[in-house]
DNA sequence: AGCTTCAGATTACATCTGTAGTCGTATGCG
DNA sequence: CGCATACGACTACAGATGTAATCTGAAGCT
């Protein structure tokens, strides 16, 4: 399944659907984790049934985002995509969809749209403040 | 298919897929448009049939996005669902799934992977000292 | 009046996703 | 040693999505 010739993978990561980053999120908060402690994480929010977990961490597995190791008669998976890298992603994904790929019009909506905090605003000035150094 | 009593329509907007979202790009940009139109607006990017945008139209259609109006032969087709509103709605999703609804962190991150120009940091500075008055 | 043509409506079909259930087997308990 | 279990693997299946092709009927051209 290479792609054309030798040479490492180019395999470019397969998109992570919602219902696995929901598994992700457990994995990545703490890891690893067997299918069973997974389940018990994510139990809370999302009301799924031990097989509907194991599914979806096979398919994060198949989808080379997360890694096994056995441990005696089970697995344990640990994340290989990292979050930095998913929330990253995402996120550039949706700026260059919905806003030509300028991070300012994303803010100026959520400004709008009243989403930022005062909390918010002192962070973000505090953040410039760093990156104009 | 009122969803229960009478009252006013309290259907949820149906999540638009990204095809879709493209056939709205072009709808924003200008309308109304015919068929015809809109597959020669986004033929350019994407490489679609004229039956794959009328697909995705009729689609549109269904969920209450765009709307119709006969013109002859054919339909005129515009949207019903503005752009703010689906930006506004796609944002919103993202900062609350990967950054607990906050919008700093997600500033942070972008900042990180320097998503963010010169230009950009005057704009989100200009934004800020607006929002503070 | 008939034929061509263009539009929307209907149908198609492979994949992906959400959500499980079943199978086969290694294992630990008694 | 045999049986109940607990796992991962495999199978299932409906709905969403991407991407079209075909059907049907109205409109216009000759």
């Amino acid at each position: 399944m290479a792609e054309s010739e030798e040479g490492q993978d180019t395999t470019r990561p397969e998109r992570i659907s919602e219902a696995e980053h929901a598994v992700m999120e457990a994995l990545w908060e703490h890891s690893p984790l067997t299918a069973a402690d997974v389940a018990g994480k994510v139990g809370g929010s999302r009301d799924w049934s031990l097989a509907t977990v194991k599914t979806l961490l096979s398919r994060l597995v198949a989808k080379q985002a997360v890694a096994t190791e056995p441990d005696g008669r089970r697995f344990l998976y640990r994340p290989l995509l990292e979050r930095a890298d998913y929330v990253g992603g995402e996120s550039r994904r949706l700026v260059d969809r919905l806003f030509g790929g300028r991070a300012a019009p994303l803010l100026a909506h959520l400004a709008e749209a009243e989403a930022l905090s005062d909390d918010d605003i002192a962070e973000i000035e505090a953040l410039l403040r760093e990156l104009k150094q």
